[in-house]
DNA sequence: ATGAAAGCGCTAACAA
DNA sequence: TTGTTAGCGCTTTCAT
């Protein structure tokens, strides 16, 4: 049997279809008779009319529904992000569509158009870089979205992001009072704000506590994964630099470090203190704990969300961006180094 | 300027839309003159058509699009699972709508309205208990749905999971040929497929091994999470039972074991060897790492997609189910009990 | 306050 | 092989 439609529910209940229509849209119930609007609300119940958000949208251009570009939703940071995401979306009616993009510019780009093509009316985006043709160019069209965790170079575009320098300094910080002075930095891609606004507060913040800034010292990922982290530490610890700590870019690139002390039969915090950025979930049980720079992720998929729903309420209004605090973990990944360095 | 609709394309053409149409489709092409087809689809790539999936999804009623019902993404065991079916679903033109249901009933059925209503053209389900009216509904009804992970108890629904008897299997074997007798078990949930045959399977796997059952060594936990299995651990051990290993029906409640022996000042494996079970992502780097069943999360995920297309494409063929075989990934959490119980 | 009519963009009979 | 016609289910002018 084929499910009822707004012409069942209106010949039923005795009127018109636009007059149902307007019935059962609480947005235009008002132009209707109260009795009318009651009539049909209770038609519309008896045969369990639902609504076809299809036709709706073809009619309206509009879909309730908002996409969500994520890099990668293995990598925990994200999982949080999209919950906070639909916690927001879901009370007023909004769905998010996730899409994976696997870092691949051209999947992305598929994907957005096909987000598009459904009448997506905003985007949540997580898989910024500075230079972002793809979404510069929905900036420009004036696609109304919000960028989380990363930002765009164009500053004008409302983000959601922690604030990455307060957090890459708080690391230094923890790190030079437990008597560090030879820290080493794996920065992450420096085609994404994340890697270079950390990149950037490492130094100032070693230069900030009187140590000499050692080039010697920063080893440049090409990706948020553990192996590029793992690459990075190598490549560090077979130039022969000195150094007691390191600060990944991100958790991932911290676990990396991991994997290359225990290949190397060197141990954490001993030989060396490592601390990370993000603290997702799971690396406050790693061996050992990991120490890393808090931020809300959940938050922030939250705020992005307000952000987003509050362009699409009010299209003219400035766009805002956030900033979120972090903190710090201290965990058992960072300890005073030793009087022999490794 | 308006997005160039398939009118548009006729036009310029100098053929009927519906003409235009035959050509754009591939499945049609075939009924069109070579070269009009290709001079309208020349036409097509010059004003830079994009078909509407919305109204071809309101005359069709299909969509190309599936439903993907997950209890929690920020479970690790999640995230590659929804990799896998996109990895499938992409290259035939297929999307995944991804909804979280919370493990909240009334949200997953709200959800599975909604996607229906979007006209989702079959399920992949991984929130399945034994006995779940929503989903025993869908099956009646006919809608295409492909089971992963979990089961319902009717087994003639497809799914595609591990095989958890043999892994539980596997697991009680481990600790037997590391001379453990005093084997406890942290249950999962007794409403889903996966608590109920990893627990029967212990229990048949002591008694094979000619170990006497012991009630006092089970807890059963009512949720998959860290948090019950803490639970679950305390209750044994305030118990006074007297047990050398555990085996967490999950890794999720293997986890909640970590946070115990850690609270009551116990080590593991020392005091305590523990299992768990699905080996997802970064228990490898626990502290100690976690001895687990590994089974093939991307795997799952990818099988449970074929099926499902499979279904989609044959509507009539009998359905089948898949048991995907796991191993056991020996790490530092288990080591032969020691002399003196704690 | 309600109805009539039109159309969102596309596809599937049917006809030619 | 192509065009005609109709309609998927809904909303929104416009008229009454």
């Amino acid at each position: 049997m084929r499910p009822p439609t707004l012409r069942d529910v209106a010949l039923q209940a005795g009127v018109h279809p636009a007059t149902a229509s307007r019935a059962l849209n609480p947005e235009t119930r008002g132009l209707v008779n109260e009795d009318t609007a009651n009539r049909v609300i209770k038609v519309a119940k008896a045969l369990g009319y639902r609504p076809n958000p299809i036709a709706r949208s073809l009619k309206t251009a509009r879909s309730a529904t908002i996409g969500l570009l994520v890099p990668d939703l293995t990598n925990p940071l994200f999982p949080p992000i999209v919950r906070g995401v639909e916690q927001v979306l879901s009370p007023v009616g909004y769905s998010a569509w996730i899409v994976n993009t696997d870092n691949d510019l051209d999947r992305e780009r598929s994907q957005v158009m096909s987000l598009r093509s459904r009448q997506v009316e905003g985007f949540i985006i997580a898989t910024a870089r500075l230079h972002h043709p793809l979404l510069e160019q929905l900036h420009a069209e004036g696609v109304p979205m919000v960028l989380v965790n990363r930002r765009l170079a164009d500053g004008g575009v409302p983000s959601v992001t922690p604030d990455d320098a307060a957090g890459a300094t708080m690391a230094v910080a923890h790190l030079t009072s437990l008597g560090h002075t030879r820290i080493a930095h794996l920065a992450g891609p420096q085609d994404t704000s994340t890697g270079v606004v950390r990149l950037r507060a490492y130094r100032e913040a070693l230069a900030a506590h009187g140590i000499e800034e050692d080039p010697a010292l920063i080893a440049t990922c090409a990706s948020w994964t553990e192996q590029e982290g793992a690459v990075g530490l190598r490549q560090l610890l077979d130039s022969g630099a000195d150094f007691t700590a390191v600060l990944g870019g991100n958790d991932m690139l911290a676990l990396g470090c991991y994997d290359v002390l225990e290949e190397r039969g060197l141990s954490c915090p001993q030989d060396l203190s490592v601390v990370g950025f993000n603290d997702v979930p799971f690396v406050d049980k790693l061996r050992p704990p990991l120490t890393s720079i808090h931020v809300p992720h959940q938050e922030m998929g939250a705020e992005a969300a307000h952000l987003l729903l509050d362009m699409l309420q009010n299209p003219g209004r400035h766009p805002r961006s956030v900033l979120l605090p972090p903190t710090i973990a201290v965990r058992q990944s960072t300890a005073p180094p030793r009087a022999h360095t490794p």
